[in-house]
DNA sequence: GTCTATAGGTGGATAGAC
DNA sequence: GTCTATCCACCTATAGAC
């Protein structure tokens, strides 16, 4: 583990370049040049390059849960729920790389996304299950609500990243963020 | 214009194959092949690979401005905004490949995307404006406002094409859709 | 565990005949 | 305007030496 440092300079090299070129260019052999070994030397830490793919995006899943779980330190519900839509946009800034391998590369590993989103996506239900308990949301589905939250979030982020929202410095879009999801969150506030 | 039935056909060709297996395996021979002609045959057509998604783009963009479009028949503001919202949807779900191509992949074709977007943005933000002065939406940054709105559409549509919603039957992706849009607008009609 | 060498394949693009 | 033939670059993956 601890002496497998090639091992890590190559999903560090795989990372940068995916987000580089995108998933249409990805190349072994770049990933290999970047982490200063040859070809075939990828191939002693991972199966061919889907696997090389596969362990980047399991990397991917775990830092974003990682973030969203910082939010149970807050005191109660809607701090929670608040400070979890603020991790999210502090990953996405923070690490737009690994956004952007976990959730705007379509389908980049066959049998990759859904599944392996479920806990982020157990997380933020529960956070609003929470929020319906204390009375700060109205009642109803909460698996509903919370794919409107997530739906919301995701879409400023992914505008923000394909460059729609240039116009704006971080500062800016970060407001613009908090912003939009509390005008979401009235909405959701409110008796249907 | 009305001879170019191979143009045509390799647009078609292009869009099918571009989704199928997404940017990072588009070919010029598999497009050639499935419209029937033989690679350098395109060359005839498009100057090069770069210019045959140029215009696929395009294509796209011009075919999702004429669906925001059809809003223009409601009666009175509001009612052009949801519609705005349900002809985005319309587009996506009636369309995918091409929401594929101009909101989901990414810097597809290098100078693409948020300029070509312009025109469509602009008819939100009119449509905003229009609320606002109706007083069916709260005053306020028309632009900002019509962000939200876009994150929103645009979020939840990448989810559902991305997989992450399949759970979901058409119609109850439609409805969830309606339902969410709902909230939100609600959310934008209180004051701030 | 990394290297060199190589097999086997795909793709972009051009030349020149028809 | 389409074809065949071809060049060249790049890729994935394996074999075998060190």
């Amino acid at each position: 583990m601890v002496a497998d440092a090639t091992r890590h300079r190559l999903l560090d090299a795989a990372r940068a370049h995916l987000v580089e070129v995108g998933a249409e260019s990805f190349s072994l052999r770049e990933v290999a040049r970047r982490a200063g070994v040859t070809a075939p030397a990828v191939y002693r830490h991972f199966a061919d390059k889907d696997a090389l793919l596969h362990a980047l995006c399991e990397e991917g899943f775990r830092l974003f849960l990682a973030y969203l779980v910082r939010s149970l330190g807050e005191a109660d519900a809607l701090a929670r729920l608040q400070r979890t839509g603020r991790e999210y946009l502090r990953f996405a800034l923070e690490r737009p790389q690994d956004y952007r391998v976990i959730f705007l590369n379509r389908p980049l590993v066959a049998p990759m996304g859904p599944k392996e989103l479920e806990p982020s996506f157990r997380f933020l239900v529960d956070r609003v299950r929470e929020c319906m308990a204390a009375g700060v949301l109205a009642d109803g589905d909460a698996e509903g609500v919370s794919v409107s939250i997530w739906a919301h979030v995701h879409g400023l982020v992914a505008l923000r990243l394909c460059g729609h929202l240039d116009r704006l410095d971080e500062a800016g879009f970060a407001a613009l963020f908090d912003q939009s999801v509390a005008v979401l969150l009235r909405g959701l506030a409110g008796r249907t």
